[in-house]
DNA sequence: TCGCCTTCCCAAAGCGCTTTGGATGGTTAA
DNA sequence: TTAACCATCCAAAGCGCTTTGGGAAGGCGA
């Protein structure tokens, strides 16, 4: 079917040691040689199997990513797709494949034991980490590099990571709410079995605590990041006898959920009651322009799925290059979803 | 690192040639002996090395998914995540594997080429086809087997294709607000370049034909599917001389964008307003409950998933089942944003 | 002239598997 | 008894590439 090395050396009069060489940059090689190969190679559209090149030098050229699909709730992680195209980008531009694997989360062992003895990925990304996540435990074992996007609280071994401080993100957007004057603010957050939701938990925690604001388990919610969910929290709560007059939410599906939950109630974001949000920059629901319509602490998955497919490539070419890891700052972006609280 | 065949061979006392047999199922070998291998493989998580394999075979194991980045608007499908979950599954339980690229839309054909010199994979799925998509011919001409998510309009060789009846859900659409004795209907469409977009348009234009009612270009919009889209378009719609009384929406994104504009300008949907939307049951907006929130033309894209990567290992396996197709037909469910014209 | 580098190329082995084409020994039929 | 036949196993080639370990030819200094 396609052209192999074998026939090009053949149809230019050399062996294939040279071809090889010639096309893989080594010194040993003419140049007048080198460029009469590579324009053959360009001309018949040669590209080198990848399996056989792979075998050869023992390298997969490929990272993989399991994305564990919640047996119980069935959600696939929204944020997931902006992440995969900048991670791609990256893969693409050097020349490495990217390879998922959709498994059940509780099948998520076995697909990593898989993948290590079929010698199918490099390394692979560990996605959604919980508390005392043992994924992390079992990949050192496997001695398979890998990166996990966001940390995991409770595992004491090191390892890489890239995650953004969801602490400090949520310290700040609740300190942010306490200067306005709000003291009940709802926190709508994630399922506290992942780690970023606890950390955001213990950020707002934590400013509340500083501002001497007493912390109300009827004004903390945790869940599966749906629309409906913010929905049902904000009408529910705003219904209690002492109202939230700000809410905090963990993802901006959730934010729209909870402003559709506000407006059904006649109640104006930004007037009658504030919004703050985390915003990871989905492509499909911008929050920007020049006023954007969440208040937010914002940061690009995008942008993190580029940096942790780089972090990764880093740690496979260089195993030694030891545990990476990066903190990445989000920014608190004002728009039209706050205000002082209503008296 | 992991062990390979040779070696478990070895332990055994027996050939490679004997082990590769047992564990494939050939007839060839003494039950005894295949179980003792079988064990043997079991104990020493034995898993066949995947670049090996394939290269022996020919056979890749794997497809490939190209989904393109759209240079201009950088946005990433929504649909693409449940859709992949879905497919996911289907290629884990066949032992195939998924792999991705993320290419710049104007560089899909020689991701395709590539993909096909490699030998990377055995098959794709192409997403999002457009009017015309010269993609189809390319990989017709390239002899890889595809399978495409959607059609595209005005390519006359036969390829295989699932989709679901974009015409016929829209003019059932049209045709129901009709029914309620809308008139002015607005379409808030997406890109009409895209397939799906184009036939939503048809049969939208169709249905207003057999009602009697001049569709009117300042109630027909197109464009990037997000959700500021869709509330900009409504509350530029709402505000022409002679304003829509329905909307009739390409994505549950942007009906919710829709759902916002009206509700800023204190309109309520269902009563002041109708609206249908498409639906594709993304996990993260579940459209459901007694009484959904919008009417839609419901399909599962996760569905999709798994049907096209059946039906794509199917025409891996035995290329002559010719091009295979399947129309998918929605539903029609009603909710909560649909109501008589408010006179 | 010889010896010694360079420079440039090649033969062959090997990556881990599958598969072709026997080989071996025991059974059965004639 | 012999030939034909299973049932069961194996040696070796080959998939398309990289890489090791030369080797031939030419240039240079002594």
């Amino acid at each position: 079917m396609s052209v192999t090395l074998k026939q090009l050396a053949a149809s230019l009069g050399l062996s294939p040691t040279t071809v090889s060489r010639a096309l893989n940059g080594f010194p040993e090689v003419n140049a007048a040689t080198r460029r009469r190969v590579e324009q053959a190679a360009a001309a018949a559209n040669y590209h080198p199997n990848t399996r056989a090149k792979s075998l050869a030098t023992g390298r997969a050229q490929a990272i993989g990513h399991v994305i564990p699909l919640s047996t119980s709730h069935e959600i696939v992680n929204p944020v997931f797709a902006d992440f995969i195209a900048g991670a791609g980008e990256v893969y693409a531009r050097n020349g490495y494949e990217m390879i998922l694997r959709v498994v059940p989360d509780d099948d998520e062992a076995s697909a990593y034991r898989d993948l290590m003895a079929r010698g199918s990925v490099d390394g692979v990304i560990l996605h959604g980490p919980r508390i005392e996540d043992a994924r992390v435990g079992l990949l050192a074992e496997l001695g398979l590099p890998f990166l996990v996007h966001g940390r995991t609280s409770g595992v004491n071994t090191p390892y890489s990571w890239l995650d953004i401080n969801n602490q400090r993100s949520f310290h700040r957007a609740t300190e942010f709410l306490c200067s306005f004057g709000h003291s009940r603010i709802a926190l709508i957050n994630g399922l506290e079995e992942m780690d970023f939701a606890r950390r955001r938990r213990n950020g707002y925690l934590e400013a509340l605590a500083k501002a001497g604001s007493e912390p109300d388990p009827m004004l903390m919610r945790q869940g599966e990041m749906t629309e409906p969910y913010g929905y049902r929290a904000a009408q529910e709560m705003i219904q209690l006898p002492e109202p939230p007059t700000a809410f905090l939410a963990s993802s901006i599906i959730v934010a729209y959920g909870i402003l559709r939950g506000l407006s059904d109630l006649g109640l104006k974001l930004g007037r009658d009651i504030s919004l703050v949000t985390h915003d990871d920059e989905l492509s499909y629901l911008p929050n920007d322009g020049d006023v954007p319509l969440f208040t937010a602490t914002r940061s690009s998955v995008r942008e993190a799925g580029r940096r942790a497919a780089s972090m990764l490539l880093r740690l496979v070419a260089e195993p030694d290059s030891g545990p990476l890891t990066e903190l990445m700052e989000t920014s608190l972006v004002l728009g039209a979803s706050t205000g002082p609280v209503r008296t």
